[in-house]
This record gives C-alpha cells, sequence and structure tokens, in this order.
RNA sequence: GCGGGUAUAGCUUAGUGGUAAAGCCCUAGCCUUCCAAGCUAGUUAUGUGGGUUCGAUUCCCACUACCCGCUCCA
C-alpha cells in the first residue's frame, strides 16, 4: 500500500468500505434512520469474520495456556471502581478553544507564558453606530509590540460584525486595562490570544442504574466501561481463590467497551462501542520487563497466524514521556491502513498501579501470598490490550486485492480476492455443483454439503455459471470451492468415481481429491 | 470541536422546477461439461424535517450521516 498515493490509498478505502457493505461485511448503524454517528453493524460475513478472530485469540491465549484464565465481567461499571482506576476524574483531557482561531488545545500541554495581558471589553464602530461588548485579552511578550495586542483584539470583535465589509482595523477598542501575568496558561502561545477556561470533557458514556433513579441521585450513578481491564483487577482476589493460579498467571477477556469519542473517524477504526481482547498478566516485579518483550513478540506472531504480515506492523517503543506514568514500558503495535499507520494493540508494563489503586480504594489486600519464598506481594502487570474491530478492519484492508486476469479470448478484466487466511476466513468452502439442471450432480453436492457442515461453515451455491461461482466465493474470500462434476459421478470412468475438483482461491488452481479425504483435506488448513 | 465537501436503486454513476435513466449486482425461468457466457421476465432509489412554489429530487434553511484537512485519541 505504501506506494500508493494518498488519493489512491483513499479509493482503496471506499472501494473496500463499498465491497463490505455490498457482501455483508459491515454496516452503518440505524442506516434506514440516517445512521448513528460513530457505530457500525456487523452483517452475516463480518460476524463470521470477528467470531473467527475472536475465536482464535481465546483459543491461542486461553484454552491452550495452562497460565492464563477467562473473564467476562459486566459493561455495567460500579462508579467506585472507576473512581478508583482515574477513569472518573482522570478520564478525561481539561481542554481550552481559542477565542481568535477556534483552535483547541490540551489545557495541560500549553507552555506557561509571562507578559503583559492587554484586556478590552468591547468594540465600537463609529460611522454605523455598531458595537459588541465580550471581554478579551491579548498576551504581549517582552519583545512584541503593543500594537499586536490592538490588532488581535480587533480581529476578535471583528467576527461579532454583521456587516463583513467593515474593516477590523476601524473598530475602537473599549475599556483597554493593562495587568502582568507570570506562568499563565490562559493565553494561546500561537497569537496571544485569550483561551476559554479549561473544561473537561469526560468520554464515559454515564447511566443510572435502578428504573425508577432519580437523575440527580449521585449514588445509583454507573458507567458503560471504558476498558475491560478494570473488571479483570476488581476481580482480581476472586480470581485468584478460585482457580489456584500461581505467578506468572493471566487473566483474559473478550467485551465491548465505550467512549464517547468526540470525534469518531476512520470507517469502524474509532467507534464509540468496540471490542477488546484484554490479558492482564500478572508476574513478580524482577519479570515485568522480560515479560513486556516477551508477549510483544508473541502478540505479533499471533498476527502472523492471522494474516497480518510483521512486515505490515510497525512497532513504537513509546518513550517515557509519552507513557502514561504509571507505566516503564510501552509498546504500540501498528498497521499501515490505507488512511494512515494507525494503532493496533498495545503492550505496556503497569507495574502494580492498578492492583495498588484497587488495594487502596477498597481498604482490602490484593497481595499475592508466593508459598515457595513465603512472602506477600503486590503483583506486577503486563497488558497486551487489542482492539477486536480495529483488527478486523486490519484484516480486511490487508485481505483485499485486485488482480488482472485475461481470458481465453485475451480479454482482460479485474479479479477482486480477498486473500483471507483460511484460519480467518468467514466462509472455509463452498460446494458447487456444476450444473444445476442435473439431479445427480446437485444430490451430489448436497450430499456433500452435508458431510461438511458439522465442522466448518460451508456455502452451497448452484445458481450462475461455475465462473460466476467461483468469482463471488473470491470477493467474499472463501479459500476453497469444491465442484461436483460428472467425473464425480463415474462417468468419466471408475478411476474418478466420487472424487471432486477442488479449487483453491489465490492461484486458482484445480485439483482432483476423494470425498472421503475431504473433510481432512480441509480441516488440516483451517485450524 | 473548527474548516471544506458529499448525499439519486444493494453497488457505481446519469439527469430534471412537471411520469427519474443506465450499467453492474440480485431474484425467477430457459440454456450451459470449469473461471463474472447468452436469452426472457422481475424487485429496488432522490438521507430527514421545514420553507418558497400550482408543483421541489432539483432552489433556500435546518438537522443527520459519511468523506477530506486540522484538532483529539486518556
Amino acid at each position: 500500500m505504501s506506494e500508493f498515493t494518498s488519493e489512491k490509498k483513499a479509493i482503496l478505502m471506499e472501494k473496500i468500505v463499498s465491497l463490505c457493505k455490498r457482501r455483508g461485511f459491515i454496516f452503518q448503524s440505524a442506516e434506514v434512520y440516517g445512521g448513528l454517528n460513530g457505530c457500525w453493524d456487523y452483517g452475516p460475513l463480518g460476524t463470521e469474520l470477528k467470531r473467527n478472530l475472536k475465536e482464535y485469540w481465546w483459543r491461542k491465549n486461553v484454552q491452550e495456556r495452562e497460565d492464563i484464565v477467562g473473564l467476562d465481567g459486566s459493561i455495567l461499571t460500579h462508579q467506585a471502581v472507576l473512581k478508583a482506576s482515574g477513569h472518573v476524574g482522570g478520564f478525561s483531557d481539561p481542554m481550552c478553544d481559542c477565542l481568535l482561531s477556534k483552535a483547541r488545545l490540551r489545557a495541560d500541554q500549553i507552555p506557561p507564558q509571562s507578559g503583559t495581558a492587554h484586556w478590552y471589553t468591547g468594540a465600537t464602530h463609529a460611522e454605523s453606530g455598531w458595537s459588541t461588548s465580550h471581554d478579551f485579552a491579548v498576551l504581549i511578550q517582552a519583545g512584541e509590540g503593543e500594537a499586536k495586542a490592538r490588532k488581535t483584539a480587533q480581529q476578535y470583535f471583528a467576527q461579532f460584525l454583521s456587516d463583513k465589509q467593515i474593516s477590523p482595523k476601524t473598530l475602537e477598542l473599549v475599556g483597554e486595562r493593562l495587568e502582568s501575568v507570570v506562568d499563565s496558561t490562559r493565553f494561546n502561545p500561537e497569537n496571544g490570544s485569550l483561551l476559554t477556561e479549561p473544561r473537561a470533557f469526560n468520554l464515559m458514556f454515564k447511566t443510572h442504574v435502578g428504573a425508577s433513579s432519580d437523575e440527580s441521585d449521585e449514588s445509583t450513578v454507573a458507567y458503560l466501561r471504558p476498558e475491560t481491564a478494570q473488571s479483570i483487577f476488581a476481580q482480581f482476589k476472586n480470581v485468584l481463590d478460585s482457580s489456584r493460579v500461581k505467578l506468572p498467571f493471566g487473566i483474559a477477556q473478550i467485551g465491548k467497551s465505550f467512549r464517547n469519542e468526540i470525534n469518531p473517524r476512520n470507517y469502524t477504526f474509532r467507534s464509540r462501542e468496540f471490542e477488546q481482547m484484554e490479558i492482564e498478566y500478572f508476574c513478580r516485579p524482577e519479570d515485568g520487563l522480560r515479560l513486556t518483550d516477551e508477549w510483544l513478540e508473541r502478540r505479533l506472531t499471533f498476527y502472523e497466524e492471522i494474516g497480518i504480515p510483521r512486515d505490515r506492523l510497525h512497532i513504537v517503543d513509546i518513550p517515557e514521556d509519552e507513557r502514561a506514568f504509571y507505566s516503564q514500558k510501552t509498546y504500540d503495535i501498528e498497521f499501515e491502513f490505507p488512511f494512515g499507520i494507525q494503532e493496533l494493540e498495545g503492550v505496556a508494563y503497569r507495574g502494580d498501579y492498578d492492583l495498588s489503586v484497587h488495594q487502596k480504594a477498597t481498604g482490602k489486600s490484593f497481595e499475592y501470598f508466593d508459598e515457595e519464598t513465603k512472602e506477600k506481594l503486590l503483583a506486577h502487570v503486563v497488558e497486551p490490550s487489542a482492539g477486536c474491530d480495529r483488527t478486523v478492519l486490519a484484516l480486511i484492508c490487508q485481505a483485499y486485492d485486485e488482480e488482472t486476469v485475461t481470458d481465453e479470448k485475451g480479454k482482460e478484466e479485474t479479479r477482486v480476492v480477498m486473500r483471507f487466511s483460511p484460519r480467518i476466513a468467514p466462509i472455509k468452502v463452498a460446494i458447487l455443483p456444476l450444473l444445476k439442471n442435473k439431479p445427480e450432480l446437485v444430490a451430489k453436492a448436497r450430499e456433500i454439503h452435508q458431510m461438511l457442515t458439522p465442522y466448518m461453515t460451508t456455502f452451497y451455491d448452484e445458481s450462475a455459471a461455475i465462473g460466476r461461482r467461483y468469482r463471488r466465493q473470491d470477493e467474499v474470500g472463501t479459500p476453497w470451492c469444491v465442484t461436483v462434476d460428472f467425473e464425480t459421478l463415474g462417468e468419466k470412468g471408475d478411476e474418478w468415481k466420487d472424487t471432486v475438483t477442488i479449487r483453491e482461491r489465490d492461484s486458482m488452481r484445480q485439483e482432483r481429491i476423494a470425498i472421503t479425504e475431504l473433510r481432512n483435506y480441509l480441516l488440516d488448513r483451517i485450524h
């Protein structure tokens, strides 16, 4: 994708979005009612794809490991849990808006400035009799001319003019007052304009528990969880006491989380409702950094196993000043989407921050007793946290391919192929009778279809020419098509009786295989 | 949140102040012995709500959604 221009990438993304709708992978939520901003529904094939991803993740990270157990926590979350975790107080960034340029700035990222603030209470225009009254100020730093204050203020008051023909320069400023300021963050460093007071944008969805609850009763407040991790920490002791796990061990969870994003963007990439696949891997403090690196490797291998090659992933070692204050190491795993390189997963070493805050808030011990060393300790945690919907989108973007094929007459056409790994492909095999008006072919094909359905997702199709049916399956990424033909019926000799043609999606190559071998042939390749 | 753009059938697009057009897809039938064949028939659309008008899909306003650029992404 990197060889494409941004324009071609935009077209590519449009094609992917179009295919997703046409073939039933992803629909806009409540589309018939005009859509719901930042929400998406998965159609029949998208649902299969996402299930395959989640099931493979669960199998690899829980079922095939002795040291990781699962959890399925409630989405509605006790406010105390999120107060302890810091989400209620800190899960929002105070933001300021520049009164002049309307730029939005994070309050904590504004460098402190000193100088003289020129305050005004309004402006008038003598000729037209127009006037306005707003408090405004401009910061003049040492070395800057005072004329800048008046010019900036005139521009600010000019936005209230109804007559746009009036030049800002002709406005009379009212109520000038000077104030000396030191290390102030109330002014835009770019232009000196006054900023709005910092406002908190809390990104959590809030609700009230209990049918007759009073909306103003703070004690009934609950939140839709903004991440799956907190129920793992809150249930740490219960899991420890009930499942006889020993350090190091992990608790894994797949589930929905909700963030009231100000600005959902890039198709399903940043949604307000999304699914996470998280592991909290608890360990002794001295093992944390090593395990973080090990988890990074393990996660990269996972992406390779589902068909996202390592060279399409970028590993970012987050520098200290950008990490959360409690994290001693954080890696981001990013994917080259057509709309840019974006994060799929974070692997963060969080120390004992999470258990310690819940221990402190509850006053109960979250400590682990090590039988061998006879010591009590607060476990550290390594958190590989993957975005499920983001990974689905990455799988779709990675799989999408167009190739030019030439038919027997020399005519060129485009073949759209979703090159999903067989492991995650929504449909594993399509069963096709060569012709639908030959009852023997249809009956045999249906028989094979019935034979395979208990073992994998299959699709039966008898309509249209065989070539068209192959292409349909290419476009939804079905790795194999099985065609029942006249050889199958024994009409071309006994040596071919009860064999079928199996056609491979990527190479379009065909080979003959006995019906009795079909099940194992496919199962060996989709596991 | 700011600025710009877009909204016609499942998809891609035409077009119009007065009966909305096509290709692809899809469905049914016929035909068809391996890569989107052919024939016949058929379903489906002006994002939502107002305004102007005899009449609005078209002009105006608002809303909603999506896309692009900023911003943001704890």
